[in-house]
DNA sequence: TTCCTGTGAACTGTTGACAGTTGTCAGTTG
DNA sequence: CAACTGACAACTGTCAACAGTTCACAGGAA
């Protein structure tokens, strides 16, 4: 019963609540395309449900940035354009350079070696097989716990997802992946000397140089978000 | 037909989408108290809809962190404990001071204008009347929107109703209202200047006070927050 | 040919009813 | 008197059907 009540504590008991993290997945696993919209009637018969708890897991995917309804038309996978991820990457920053500096005066030292361990082990793997990016948002979500505020934390996991989703646009680079590991390393070190000043300035040029090779691995043109890479783009987004 | 379609940007022609502006209008203007219950068969049928527009309406208010749902005894109006508040401030920290450095390099000069033109009316209106807190997250928001970033503007809208709704646990304090204004004025003075430091400096004071007065206005127990103290909020400003 | 128009299928928005759960309260037992 | 038990009422979760809208396509006019 321990276990189960462990899994329970986030009470997937309901349709609603299950159809929602089985609607995630699909959208960040790919199985559902950017910009592809989903039929209601369909979706529902496919996972053995009627529509209703399924539309209201759309309208909270919607809240979350990952899906947008056009009323009468559906709800569609939400396709970024250029500045989108531009903002997304500056509304990132915003959080986690905060996180940064709370985490700089919060963290104990058991936390931070944790960390450490953590990124070691992740190194281990990258240099054995090499996956493209190897449980990469992970460090930046373990960091932003490290800063000791949940409200934080949501914030960032969202942005974390919605990037997710964007990134999924794109081909991957596994080069980058070994780069931010060694940037990742460079980062809790400052934390560990407590270096307020370092650490924030290591995590802004790491957010950059993620976003300049988010922003090159997308392919994306000037101004809107039209994809014209290899993916099988059939919708073009909406305005906002 | 241009300002009729200016309204329909936002497309507020289906129950679920208005029901959800209606709801957050009772939960912020306080016509639902802190804690309270929502039923929703009383709700529906004093609002001349169903039941499902409802429940998904109520399903974005969750995702916005003014409701709070619980499977199987239904949508509570979310209250908020003293960390809580506290954590709320931090994000909203992380949020406005990169506002503050972004509209710092990317804010025209005509705009801070337009910004200081609104302060010193917002002063005028406070010296002649006193109204407690008259539009005082205006000027945070329009601060932000300087910032030219929309998912940054999205995130700092949804903590300001958070705190907005923290905010009507409390009694008011008109007594803070002058100093913020001041200090609002400061704060664009610096922006003008293009002084990024001085400007950030600034507003991490501010945000320290505006909480500390929220904290103490609050008078929240130690732990958990139970709404003790009823002021009947009148309204709250809707959506963009 | 090209553009317009109207018709029909497919889909979303909404509803009312049914099923399962929760909380209450009277009745009973120690 | 206190604690337990079982049934009932109220409510939420879910479903299937109806209503209104959108989109595509066939047919006709310029």
């Amino acid at each position: 019963m321990s276990e189960y009540s462990q899994k329970r504590l986030l009470s997937r008991n309901t349709f609603s609540e299950a159809t929602e993290s089985v609607l995630r997945d699909m959208v960040l696993g790919g199985s559902l395309q950017p910009g592809e919209r989903l039929n209601e009637v369909s979706l529902a018969s496919s996972l053995g449900i009627s529509r209703g708890p399924l539309r209201e897991a759309i309208q909270r995917l919607v809240s979350e940035g990952l899906l947008t309804v056009i009323s009468h038309r559906g709800a569609f996978v939400r396709t970024f354009s250029r500045p989108e991820i531009v903002e997304l990457y500056e509304l990132r920053g915003a959080l986690e350079l905060h996180a940064v500096r709370l985490a700089c005066a919060r963290a104990t030292d058991a936390e931070l070696e944790d960390l450490e361990t953590m990124l070691a082990d992740t190194a281990d793997r990258m240099r054995d097989t090499d996956p493209a990016y190897p449980q990469e948002p992970d460090f930046h979500l373990r960091l932003v716990l490290l800063a000791g505020n949940q409200a934080l934390m949501r914030s960032a996991l969202e942005v974390q997802r919605q990037l997710s989703l964007a990134r999924s646009m794109s081909a991957q680079r596994p080069t980058r992946a070994r780069a931010a590991v060694v940037e990742h390393g460079d980062l809790v070190a400052m934390l560990r000397r407590r270096d307020v000043e370092e650490a924030t300035a290591l995590m802004t040029r790491h957010l950059d140089h993620s976003m300049d090779s988010a922003i090159a691995a997308l392919g994306l043109p000037g101004g809107d978000g039209k994809p014209e890479g290899d993916t099988r783009q059939n919708r073009s987004e909406n305005d906002i």
